[in-house]
DNA sequence: TGTACATCAGTGAACGCGCGTTCACTGATGTAC
DNA sequence: TGTACATCAGTGAACGCGCGTTCACTGATGTAC
């Protein structure tokens, strides 16, 4: 039966919600069309009523979450500490888009893979702006030498088989971070 | 038709490679058990006389992979050096398992992830073997930070569709994690 | 060393299944009067 | 404001396809004599 124009548009943000927590949980592939409109309180067959493809809700999904992806605010430090936490890691649905989904983009469609590379330039320039005392050499290889490490962290913490080397990474990676930032601080 | 016991282990060396290639290049769930048995030069029926389950080629490719592992020899910034570079980015097939099949490895099998919790471990190792020159708390958290920086950039530099900024994502990290060694050096 | 035959690695057609996608249908919406 | 009806968002069965897996068969291997 036919909806309401707002509950339509209500229908089309509850899909991408549910599609961005399935994709970050479990990867684009492992993610059936049918599982997301499930998700979403709503059949299959009206999936197509709201995008031409799955390929297309992949590209819509990740210009919706990169949008809204919190910043780390002005506190980088309490931002790394956060996203190498136990918790970030144990929760990859409602974690770091970027962490549960780039290395899934690499044979996604053109739209997605542009997506992706403009939230990932926003985010080095928001770590960037995080670090105001550096010089803006140190600052640009300080923002992208720490979010390749907070990203890899978390990736590599997620695969780990073993709490306590799982836990050593996230916790040493922060260390690490810590010393960098330092040191480029005190040039 | 049946064939020598040598040609069978050796069919099943170039089945392990060409899966090992073919998951590298394009994700585990990407690649059929026909594409694998193709590459290798076979029928797909024959997988069955070699393996179990997709399942089970996938946690001993990965076995197979890690443990021939090149370290980073003596010389970890000519490791480093290599490892982010263009070549290495544009080359998943043939490139590093860790930098391609990590990010899958969260749902895959315990013997997977097992397998890769243990050449994460080596891998760790022997890049803190690298760094002589560093006590024993500074080298664990040098090793880690580093190669989880390493990991992270080949991650984004193959996610990101803007040549320039990918190449940028590899060389300010190659510089960061240059500078982060140089500091915990002289510390 | 040579022959006869049981073994079994590899072949390729076939299976059941879940996927992305399509489509005829339903019935609430929202417009025209 | 109230009624009549065209619109169209959502439903659920159905489709073609490729996947992982199975199986009857083939014919070279390698052992027994």
């Amino acid at each position: 039966m036919k909806v309401s124009r707002e509950q339509m548009a209500e229908n089309r943000r509850r899909i991408l919600d549910a599609a961005s927590r399935l994709f970050r949980d479990k990867g684009f592939d492992a993610v059936s069309v049918a599982e997301v409109m499930k998700a979403a309180g709503l059949t299959h067959g009206g999936f197509y009523g709201h995008f031409s493809s799955k390929d297309d809700l992949i590209a819509q999904t990740l210009a919706h979450v990169l949008a809204a992806e919190p910043s780390g605010g002005g506190d980088l430090r309490a931002y790394v500490d956060a996203y190498l936490s136990p918790r970030h890691r144990d929760n990859a649905a409602g974690g770091c888009p970027t962490a549960g989904l780039v290395a899934d983009i690499r044979h996604q469609t053109p739209a997605a893979r542009s997506a992706m590379t403009e939230g990932l330039r926003s985010q080095i320039d928001r770590i960037g702006k995080a670090l105001p005392e550096l010089d803006p050499a140190d600052r640009r290889r300080a923002a992208i030498g720490c979010w390749a490490a907070m990203v890899g962290a978390v990736i590599l913490a997620r695969a780990i088989n073993d709490p306590a080397l799982s836990d050593e990474v996230l916790e040493q990676t922060r260390a690490w971070i810590d010393t960098g930032i330092s040191q480029v601080s005190a040039d």
